[in-house]
DNA sequence: CTGAAAGCGCTTACAG
DNA sequence: CTGAAAGCGCTTACAG
């Protein structure tokens, strides 16, 4: 009462009800369109609305009422910036939004820092989510998770946080990275390297490639790049290996390094197209011809118009893997079991990889 | 109590008080920390908490409760993809997450269709939102704002929508662009052309180059581009104009309209860095040196760490522009007013831009 | 088809 | 420092 005048308070549906002279439960009916109500008292309803500059129910109320919150969540570990300069985590976000689309249901964007991940727990803490979803190559264990699960939240992956309560969506990275590895052995190659995303957390904030052994793979914090990592051996165990962040520099310094080899690889399979990318570069800079001097792989099959060939790559289906996982949140929400399931992936033979000269 | 087995229920905090042998109230200041509570209470209520897994409040009972929601929303005109294809925008956004940081506030994404704007409507509808933001170069006039104005949703834009209840932070675009136009003519050039952003909604469903004449500067939808325009006009009243979509792909295109005029121009002033890539692109694939024979200008300031020059452009500073958005979400949310304010920006020069041979 | 009542889960004055 | 009460704004059985 004695801050009626601090701010106009907005006319709340009871105003409205008492304007129109019908009940509260009424006038709901009449926004909600759930019951049957006659067109006079509708009418009646809609005009004391308008005159109140009523714009509908009030959101928080209502979620508090239903039980749903009509918000679902995407955690993105690392920075915003570095996340979507990837056009594949674009793509991603993209289908995630379209999947959502026509559902009035919105979606919150959750940045998790890699120093400091707990502190994203007091974000989400203060929000109210109906489901979330990891959707990018997270590390494999996250503190947000046992927050979530305490709250009852439905959480889907895409191979990572492992926990028995994420539901994932996963492609088989090792087996389509070994088919990338596979059709380049096929076009003759023998002396390939490889370039990975980065294998622990620590390595985001170094941001310098930096060559590894079998060893490190076991410990791996990414599940995905691990898997690559052990599809690539599957078919060159002794090639040499070599981390990157994702990114054109992060594959362009990695190509640099493999490149300075005596004698070179004749082929570089990368876990990203945009490492891809980032290769090509280095070999125009070296005066290398892709595919003659250097057969060049890459992995999403994300579209890089500007690059002067097409990758031979594993197609992931960004876009539609987005629409999926939304489509996975909203029946979680809704409240329905959810078993794992693999996500379709294929090889697309570009004319990036070509025989050996 | 019939649904009881439906789902196991979440416990509440009134559980939890009984539990522990105090009062809901007690209970409440232990998590809320806004009060002074025995040790020893505190303790008693965080041990039952634990033993009943209460994860704490329920945020939409809180936020019903208090009155705020604790999520701010960003309307993004068109696909996500189209707009994040933008590094200028997925800049911007990145520093409303930044500012966002350790706040307890979160971030809503909100897609906003071109052909169909009014759809967003029954979206935001649903969901609580304490504040807007519309941080894109968006249509002049847009429907949400009546029914956000009718919710008191306070927003902000950059210079769009155009309304007296969106403050805005802007910059001085013509000014700006002026200023990139000013120092290309001391460079010595006549000859100069402009690519101008679309100019009115229509036309980013065509998605190629065209040309267009003073006339329709006038009933431009887009605040921005006009203005720029504006810019570029108030230097080169003669000079020929082409709008292409905001992307490298359509500058490129653009660029080879322009540059098929004989004879050619010697410089091209364009609105946005990206369209400025896809100049130098365009001139690279005619043979054409930058800055010899083709002097380029951008506009944004965006890091293009792969271009072959550094840009002539203007720096707008999205990250440092997109942390005030979100300080001015939040100060509106706190029920503070706020007045227009105009966004810094500076001339950077670059060599992308040189006298004409 | 309409209305009165209960209650979603919490926080905040207010008394003690 | 602790507790009992009111109420945030709505929706949903339930009676009529």
């Amino acid at each position: 009462m004695s801050q009626v005048d601090q701010a106009a308070r907005r006319p709340t549906l009871k105003q409205v009800a008492a304007r129109a002279g019908v009940a509260v439960s009424t006038a709901s009916l009449v926004f909600s369109g759930r019951g049957p109500v006659s067109d006079e008292m509708a009418a009646r309803v809609r005009i004391a609305a308008a005159e109140l500059d009523y714009a509908g129910p009030d959101p928080i109320a209502r979620s508090l009422r239903r039980g749903r919150a009509g918000v679902v969540g995407v955690i993105g570990e690392g920075t915003l910036m570095q996340a979507l300069r990837d056009p594949y985590a674009l793509g991603l976000l993209d289908g995630i939004m379209t999947g959502l689309d026509n559902t009035s249901t919105g979606l919150l964007l959750i940045a998790q820092s890699g120093s400091d991940p707990e502190a994203a727990i007091d974000q989400i803490a203060g929000t109210a989510l109906d489901a979330v979803a990891f959707p990018l190559c997270g590390p494999r264990s996250n503190p947000v998770v046992e927050h979530l699960a305490g709250r009852g939240v439905p959480m889907v992956g895409t191979g990572a946080p492992e926990d028995d309560r994420v539901v994932q969506l996963t492609v088989d990275n090792r087996a389509a990275q070994a088919e990338v590895a596979a059709h380049v052995r096929d076009l003759g190659h023998t002396r390939v390297a490889h370039i990975a995303m980065p294998l622990n957390v620590a390595e985001y904030a170094v941001g310098t490639p930096r060559p590894f052994g079998p060893a490190e793979v076991t410990c791996s914090d990414f599940p995905d790049a691990q898997q690559r990592v052990r599809g690539f051996r599957d078919v060159f165990p002794d090639g040499p290996m070599i981390t990157a962040p994702v990114s054109i520099e992060g594959g362009q310094a990695a190509a640099r390094a493999l490149l300075a080899a005596d004698p070179r690889p004749t082929a570089i399979i990368t876990q990203a197209d945009t490492l891809a990318a980032g290769v090509i570069r280095a070999a125009e800079d070296l005066g290398l011809r892709v595919p003659d001097d250097l057969s060049v792989t890459g992995f999403d099959g994300v579209d890089l118009p500007w690059l002067p060939v097409t990758l031979t790559t594993i197609d992931q289906g960004g876009q539609a893997q987005g629409r999926r996982l939304a489509e996975m949140m909203l029946a979680l929400a809704r409240g329905e079991k959810l078993a794992d399931e693999p996500a379709p992936y294929r090889l697309l033979i570009g004319n990036s990889t070509t025989a050996p000269r």
